[in-house]
DNA sequence: TATTGTTATACTCTATAACTATA
DNA sequence: TATAGTTATAGAGTATAACAATA
């Protein structure tokens, strides 16, 4: 197999076609949620992640779901407070932290966004592939995303020891 | 198998699996064409198109790759061609369109990054999967990709006709 | 009249560093 | 002294609409 900077071919296509593929994805969930929920993504993922807890998130939580910065999840949070589909209020346990919950609100607006999001993932994933293909990719994926989750020590969500 | 809201749950944790590993991949990339390239990843992107061409390429053929507003080509262009990296100049065929090229430091910037590019995708992807599964999982993204090449007639990258 | 590309502008998002307050 | 979170600020990127020039 002929080696182009350190991947085969085979390879480089694969990675190749997962990047586009998932780009164009991403894209267009992106657009169905702008579109028919003003939400972008981000505040999107927070509102579920919020939405399927039991209990209220902290801000060091939803931070370590998304890889961000702890200001950029402050401001997300400060629009969607803002919103009112979420609510903050310090923790009573530590006052240093703050408690965040989904309002009926916002579950109202992720009910209206949903539908639409999973249309755009049935159009454009799933109408293409077979259920055995599917398994298959998840088994794959969840593979990556474990691996990708051991390896790479998500830095930018964890505050830098001091300093 | 239970549906949620349309998506049966292995459908579902496909989609998660892949739009987070995605995902992850795609900060870790970015983080690392920033830090030894100083480029985003739309400049990289734009930059390993040119290479790969034997002529130049106009604007709108750039844009058709790139998912993108023109306006925002044209943006990164700028910075490109500030840089040193690709130069423009007005078709002789058509001299509404611009024609862009790759200089020597635009490709000596590409060999520099390459190799790190390359070994993130090798540690992050790759490392975690058997060659079959390589080759199972370009199979399927490269379906998926196409699918949504035909299912989605990016109208973003695509002028509105007319207004 | 349509198309190519740029520009002006306004907005969203992100990161860094400084800061407050609590543990 | 370390941690949780916010804020101020500055910069990067994006899109829309208006524009000039060419087909």
């Amino acid at each position: 197999m002929p080696d182009h900077d350190g991947l085969n071919s085979v390879q480089l296509e694969t990675y190749f076609a997962l990047t586009e593929a998932a780009g164009l994805l991403q894209q267009a969930v992106e657009r169905q949620l702008r579109a028919h929920g003003g939400l972008s993504y981000i505040q999107f993922h927070i509102l579920a992640r919020l939405d399927a807890s039991e209990k209220p998130l902290t801000m060091t939580e939803l931070a370590d779901g998304v890889v961000y910065s702890r200001s950029g999840l402050t401001y997300q949070a400060g629009l969607l407070d803002q919103a009112g589909l979420i609510k903050r209020k310090s923790s009573p346990q530590d006052e240093r932290a703050t408690l965040v919950t989904i309002t009926a609100a916002g579950r109202r607006r992720l009910r209206r966004v949903m539908p639409g999001h999973i249309e755009v993932a049935k159009t454009l994933l799933f109408d293409g592939l077979s259920d055995a293909d599917v398994r298959t990719l998840g088994d794959i994926m969840s593979r990556v995303r474990d691996h990708i989750h051991q390896t790479s020590v998500r830095q930018s969500s964890r505050r830098r020891t001091t300093q």
